[in-house]
DNA sequence: CGCAATCTCTGACTCAGGTCAGAGAATTCC
DNA sequence: GGAATTCTCTGACCTGAGTCAGAGATTGCG
């Protein structure tokens, strides 16, 4: 069997295992929609919001609200400041409907546990989370942008404000390329459903010769993976460019990047440029 | 966060991830009910089966396969032999239309792995398999049962014709334990969706000392560690009911079952009885 | 043979989930 | 101040999914 396939056979496997279990929990006798209405309305949320997170049309929303509003578990209010807009919070019975949904949801969870050992749970987490991690990196996007458009300067902004709170001496952020600098080169944009969660680029400093500068990952996306496959969508894109030499300096203290460049197949040269933040200094050919 | 909570955080973001994919190949235009059924009905079978295994009400499939058959999916006719039940079988149309959907299935995966590395790939199939794995266990359950009843025969029948394939001197049914003389001690049978695919026994042969007997788990249940299980389960019950020693002898050419023994703290004796396939004796203490 | 059991179909019904068009209120823009 | 915009609500409507009672056909059993 094929990878495709066991991934198939998974997927329809663990559908029919958590809607099961899901169903046993939620499905107790409020309906489905009502139900992840009251985990989002959660603290309080404008009914614009919800219906832009849950893509409900707005006569739905309306009417399953109204619904929630007569069994007395939520209030609908207008906002202070713009009575256009209305606001959505549980009611204290519906802050304890929510806390039992959560309950029961956790008993569920602990009766699928119950009959596995202390070690085997542990190895049902570690299962989990390499596949949340693996699925997380597989749906994160990279395309290239103008290095002035607004996502790209958004990223450079995080790059530089966390290199300030990492760098003993601070960041300077004239160091950053200034919009509309690039020249011959590609900046790479990271996306995570819509939000940009990291960055990097290549500009030619040479025939031949290019730079890798400003690879950034968010905290939120750390440890996917993120950084590696940014810099190889870097390297397949410079190369298919005529570029067949890349380099790149770094900060001593960014130990993780420096281990990301090693195993990636760079090796340390003299600094190329007197950058104080180009500590270390690396090549490859590609 | 717990390990509840962290399986719930998984359970929540697969299910949307996964949803969004066969939503996107199957909710093109066909129902649901209809596409999960044309996948069912593969090469043909009866209606009730269909129901049985789908968790159809008769009147439901019957109006969703009169759909399909509107559609010329589908074709219904009489079983010749009983002509009470009737079989679905897929038209030229129809199987064209579910090697369609197949297809759109595969492709859809096919996407969602295309971002990885092949070193990823292999990764999330890993986890995957480790978790089905875990989970086809943890759905497992073990009940006691009398040494009559009708599963715990279906159990020792394939157990004794497996150990005739196996046995290179073949397996004599008579060495079996015969129905209504277990005396005291606990026949375990393992069931998976009601279907028993395992069995175990203890037996008391003096105050204190009990042997364990036909641990069995069928082929399709091998792997999950369910063999363990039992075993375990055995132990449990017999600590509360006063046993002390445990014994048991296996065959020489069982070699996983001798493997599964010493890791769980048996220890080598010398055999205690005279049955031929009792080669290799064990012992623990309670 | 006749009765009980098995299997499927039909019609009537319910409910959740969702779409669409337009009305009405509040706000922003010019 | 008036027009355009934003946001919510209402009513009308549709579809999928599913339940229930009972009719009708066929078969098995005494």
């Amino acid at each position: 069997m094929d990878q495709i396939e066991l991934v198939r056979d998974f997927n329809r496997y663990y559908t029919r295992r958590i809607g099961v279990l899901t169903d046993h929990y939620l499905g107790q006798d409020r309906p489905l929609g009502e139900a992840r209405l009251l985990f989002e309305i959660g603290d309080g949320a404008d009914l614009r919001d919800l219906r832009a997170r849950l893509g409900l049309d707005s006569g739905y929303l309306s009417r399953l609200l109204r619904s929630l509003t007569r069994q007395g578990l939520v209030s609908v209010t207008p906002r202070p400041g713009d009575a256009r807009v209305r606001t959505a919070t549980l009611t204290e019975d519906g802050r304890r409907e929510l806390a039992d949904l959560d309950e029961r949801s956790r008993r569920s969870v602990a009766g699928l546990l119950e009959p596995l050992t202390l070690v085997q749970r542990d190895r049902l987490v570690e299962a989990q989370t390499e596949i949340h991690r693996l699925l997380r990196l597989a749906a994160i996007s990279l395309t290239a942008v103008a290095d002035s458009a607004p996502e790209a300067r958004f990223c450079l902004r995080a790059y530089a404000a966390e290199l300030s709170t990492r760098f003993p001496e601070g960041y300077d952020r004239a160091a950053l390329l200034p919009p509309g600098t690039l020249g011959d080169g590609t900046f790479l944009v990271a996306r995570e459903e819509g939000e940009p969660v990291g960055c990097g680029l290549w500009q030619r400093s040479a025939p031949g010769l290019a730079e890798i500068r400003h690879l950034w990952v968010s905290a939120a996306a750390r440890g996917l993976g993120l950084g590696r496959r940014l810099l190889t969508g870097l390297e397949a894109d410079a190369a298919t460019r005529g570029v067949t030499t890349l380099r790149l300096g770094t900060h001593a203290v960014l130990t993780e990047a420096i281990a990301l460049y090693r195993s990636a197949g760079y090796r340390e040269i003299a600094p190329y440029d007197d950058s104080p933040y180009n500590q270390v200094a690396f090549e490859k050919s590609l």
